[in-house]
DNA sequence: TATTAGTACTATGTATAACCAGGTTCTATG
DNA sequence: CATAGAACCTGGTTATACATAGTACTAATA
């Protein structure tokens, strides 16, 4: 007996609700983004945040700028943008509404 | 800005909870889950629900059995395994650490 | 200088699940 | 019969998380 598969399934669409939160607090680059989730016991790795950050750029929710580290490569320091803040508006909405629902059916 | 994408990405894993928990309630064919679905504003397809079905059966979560209707062809009626009452208990264990992760994300 | 380790970013292929669109089977009704 | 409606099922598309591998840059060490 696991749920393995539905804490899978349950991250699509919930974690780029979550990186965009973490992302409209301050401005981050990806390992620390990576961190955040982790301390909120949501674990994702390289291969889905690369890409995630990657749609949420191209949709226009966020920006970014290059800056140098002196422990390796530059870093891809990530902000939100305005629209990034409305459709962060708009999850939160959406979010409440499902939990609401859910939170229903188990009651009932 | 739109959140359908979003609400669609969502229910993926979440959809399946919901309708062990419609299942777990009272014996039930598809199209009453849908209906009660509705009724909690979670908009699902046949296309949907069939499939999913399927797979919970495979798993051993759900029995059905075949009744006779008198407004068309016979009904595959839902009823929850003893399996599918122990996953559904991990399930909803799994459900409000995620909803206190999000919640703690969105807060801080 | 060359090598190694660590950090950061990128790309490719796989699996899962929701959706759309269409099809099949059965019963009742005209 | 033929039609309509109810219930069931299937095939193809799409989106996203994952696993894995690869590239590029810096610093420390031999």
């Amino acid at each position: 007996m696991n749920t393995e598969n539905f804490d899978i399934q349950i991250k699509k669409g919930l974690l780029e609700f979550c990186v965009l939160q973490i992302i409209s607090k301050e401005e981050v680059f990806t390992s620390e983004i990576i961190k955040e989730l982790y301390k909120s016991k949501i674990i994702a790795v390289q291969g889905t945040i690369y890409p995630l950050l990657n749609r949420l750029k191209k949709k226009g929710y966020i920006n970014h700028n290059w800056r140098e580290s002196r422990l390796g490569p530059p870093r891809k320091y990530y902000s939100i943008s305005y629209e990034g803040t409305l459709q962060l508006k708009n999850l939160e909405i959406s979010w409440k509404e499902i939990k609401s629902s859910v939170d229903k059916l188990i009651k009932n």
